[in-house]
DNA sequence: AATGAATGAGGTTTCATTCAT
DNA sequence: TATGAATGAAACCTCATTCAT
């Protein structure tokens, strides 16, 4: 036999399985990854604790599946648009306020997420991969900007990018994660004005 | 009987001790916090396990030991010393330079106390008490700096210290914990440069 | 609706049982009887867990099955004929060649048998059943011989039986379950002369 | 840590894995190997089950040392000696009565270890390694009397002490572990008969 | 007849902690 | 103080069997 772990093939086994997934995303936010015991996932599930082997191998299977829905409402984030047309500068402020936002819908896990990344190899990997596309996406429009003449030439569009993301998003763990909370609005003015500053971008009008 | 936890009488039961925390700092670098057990400590240690009880009660009680240790190993940092009566750059860029040094230094157990601060509240009460203090230090700095007129008047210290201070600790992390590994010079340079802009500080020499 | 186990009244239902039970025979081989699970039997099969249990009420049912055809093939040897009007070693020879023949075929069931008798009781009285029938088989021949005075008339017929065949039975469970491997032909010829000798059979032509 | 099942240090850590051996060995009479379960040994043996894994890993870890004892007293029979300066057929008399006795002694174990040596490979291989050592035995002593002429030289040694060894031992198993119970003095004098015959060894006196 | 999801009792194993010596 | 054996509550995971569809 070895492993199961099987896909449902019936209606009935795909409910159950997004139900675990529903419930596991409860237990994880309400106990933290450590404290949270299969036995509970399905009885939050209203399930027998045997059903949960008939979906995941263990754990960490059902948490990458957790993960995986809240990556999808990360990624569709109801978008505060940037206004088209304007400058570099609004346009920082308005990823700023999308990530800030999506970040602080979704705190819990993604203070789970950092939680378990410090204690699973996998996960960590997989933290660290979104972290590079993320930062080399900024990089290129940091890039940009220099080549425009409106960037900072003597920085290192990569290790800038990355710089600043890091502020941003550690603001944002800070804020929503460890319960500092200060304004959105506040934070997202101050986040772009230092980033704007730090790229010594040319005042907007 | 309810508790324990001496404090060592004897010469030989402080050796003891301290034979336990260096033993302790070892197993939690090697195997992380949750894979530490105490059985392993003790054997570490060259110990029996029982002993362990003698002088603390459980994993936290020893992890804040060592982590006191570690604090103290980066309060004495061996200072590469800002030249005394230059500007305010060079001290910016001398302290973020101490920082990645000790960071450097104490990498695996940084990382460990992140990984702690994530499982355990006492812990992370800890970590956010020294960040506050380090953050207020650092507003003070700006603040200073704002009314001599140097620094960017549109921020609020508080906030701007905070941010700063989180992307130059996230990117101490990201390079000695996760294994990112840009040369320290790069790293103190891009660090420093976006700091100054940031803040709006006029460019020195 | 105590029990089930119904014998199939359809030609599907007939071709279903027929297909488990070869996919049991495979499974079986393969794993050995206590790593064979039910649910891998139908998987095998290519029919739903709960199928098997329209036909078969345990493992051990299906085992059973299994068995009877293995003795139907090991009933219906393709029988190197023992020559017609030839003296009583070469028919001890033929009988043991028939015997080593037909169990190397089969060795990897043969050792199943093994394996199952000595665990489970119901098992165990069928071999030995199976046994005492083969036993006195070669008790009556052993006595006609005997009768004939061509045998040492002081051996209890019963008993040497029981050992002479208990010899023939454990060299081919060596050979071809544990994989001792000497060559078939070298092994009929030192079985029969053991035998014969055994008996004190006179030599013939 | 990875494992431990570590050699007791006290007298009273001996104490407790020799009852556990003791117990263990209780329970594997009584129940078989694949019925007997870890909390029943450790029960057996009044202390709670966590203590076992102290000083094993797993149920073969403690089979293992019930088979050791018991292979020691298998070693050691209260021999029936073999009268001085007697000929050959006393002598396989009394190594055939000194087997069967020891087997008999034994005999639940002895089913035991055949009943593991059917699952396990690792049993399987200690099994085979003793068999093979016992007919090597064996077959140098047939090779003696062959050099002395008074066995059949047509015989191959080794193949001969395996098949007849192979008799010796099965009949053993037959009456001791499955129960067929004939006499033990029958079945020294028949086996040896039919062994002397084999070799055709000349009467004695 | 066939399906395959659901069940849950039953076993194994771990390890922080206690305690007699 | 030191020892190290003993404890036992948890947690994990398996798999024969049932059952609604």
């Amino acid at each position: 036999m070895e492993r199961q772990a099987l896909e449902p093939r019936s209606p009935r086994g795909r409910a159950t399985k997004a139900t675990l997934v529903a419930a596991a995303r409860r237990v994880f936010e309400r106990e933290g990854f450590p404290a949270t015991h299969i036995a509970e996932i399905a009885a939050e599930a209203g399930v027998a604790t045997g059903s949960f082997y008939t979906y995941f191998n263990d754990k960490n299977e059902i948490f990458a599946a957790v993960m995986d829905e809240v990556q999808e409402e990360m990624l569709h984030p109801v978008l505060s648009e940037p206004p088209a047309g304007s400058g570099p500068v609004a346009m920082i402020e308005a990823a700023n306020r999308a990530y800030l936002e999506s970040y602080r819908r979704n705190a819990r896990l993604m203070g789970l997420l950092e939680q378990v990344a410090t204690i699973d190899d996998e996960f960590r990997e997989l933290r660290r991969q979104r972290w590079i596309a993320f930062a080399k996406r900024n990089a290129g429009s940091i890039a940009r900007l220099q080549e425009q003449g409106l960037a900072d030439t003597g920085l290192d569009p990569y290790l800038a990018a990355t710089a600043l993301s890091a502020m941003v998003s550690r603001v944002a763990y800070s804020n929503y994660v460890l319960g500092e909370e200060a304004p959105l609005e506040t934070l997202v003015e101050t986040l772009t004005r230092l980033w704007a500053s730090a790229l010594r971008l040319p005042d907007e009008g």
